[in-house]
DNA sequence: TATTGTTATACTCTATAACTATA
DNA sequence: TATAGTTATAGAGTATAACAATA
């Protein structure tokens, strides 16, 4: 029992509910609100400094043009660094400006706080086995190879 | 340990993870291919056939007017129905058109297979712990009681 | 008056196609 | 030639504000 496909359709039905959910806060909870991709974009290179845009669009499962022009956003807010790599100036290095450690910092309290009110109801045995299983989800979807970088998606004609 | 905001922490982290790298699958798998959003509505309709406009919004944490646009989009499209209700003429009755349902399955199996190879790698345990997660990751997230309504996310000024 | 939904408008997200610069 | 990234263009997603219709 749990065979491969039974663990996709769980998950399938219940990662968006819970993405979902959190969107509202993320976006208004703080003056400086952001969108969720916006969000996933700091909260990558905070763990991820120097990071190219080829990693964050492969992270984030973005085109190169989606993910330079997302990145661009947050480069014109001034929430994030962009300089050339003088080892290879093709590559970009990307980095969090002070004000996009401020900015993710209070987005992601406001936004923990906001999940913990609805977790408090769970038994703490069922917020373990959660904890447990998101470990292993990280483990499974975030490799420590970069993920592949999708140069188009096509496959449909 | 395991208290609700390191649960919510691990959360915050790794749903994001799980969704972005669904995605490209849920867009390009198929010939009719849909966004995430899309792809969410239709799986709502499809356990919720009759719901109105505002019961798609409160699920998906979207404001009425962009609830609206979406569902447009899928009607447009022919994938979803729209009915005004003879009981209160406000509200609207959606389905889902046959189309849509053909279309709904064919995402929805492509990209259980797409995320199936991800999952083949684990441990069967884990993969069972990860689906008794998510049964109580849907309890918590999913009431009966439909979601309350964002009128406006306001809160910043 | 309150509720349900739509329209108008603006900005972000995302894609493909075509391009530039560097290797 | 191949790789990293940007620009051009287009369509979907999302918001607020203002509106229409119904209760």
């Amino acid at each position: 029992m749990a065979s491969p496909r039974d663990c996709a359709r769980e998950l399938l039905d219940v990662i968006p509910l819970v993405m979902w959910s959190v969107r509202p806060g993320v976006r208004a909870n703080v003056q400086r609100h952001l969108s969720m991709p916006q969000f996933g974009a700091l909260m990558y290179l905070r763990r991820h400094e120097g990071a190219s845009l080829s990693d964050v669009a492969g992270h984030m499962g973005l085109t190169l043009p989606s993910a330079s022009k997302l990145i661009d956003g947050l480069v014109v807010r001034g929430l994030v660094t962009r300089e050339t790599r003088s080892d290879d100036r093709r590559r970009v290095a990307l980095g969090i400006a002070p004000d996009g450690r401020d900015t993710i910092r209070a987005v992601r309290e406001a936004t923990v706080a906001e999940l913990s009110e609805r977790l408090a109801a769970m038994p703490a045995a069922d917020r373990a086995a959660v904890v447990g299983a998101m470990r292993m989800l990280r483990a499974a979807f975030a490799p420590e190879r970069p993920g592949q970088l999708v140069r188009s998606l096509g496959g449909s004609r």
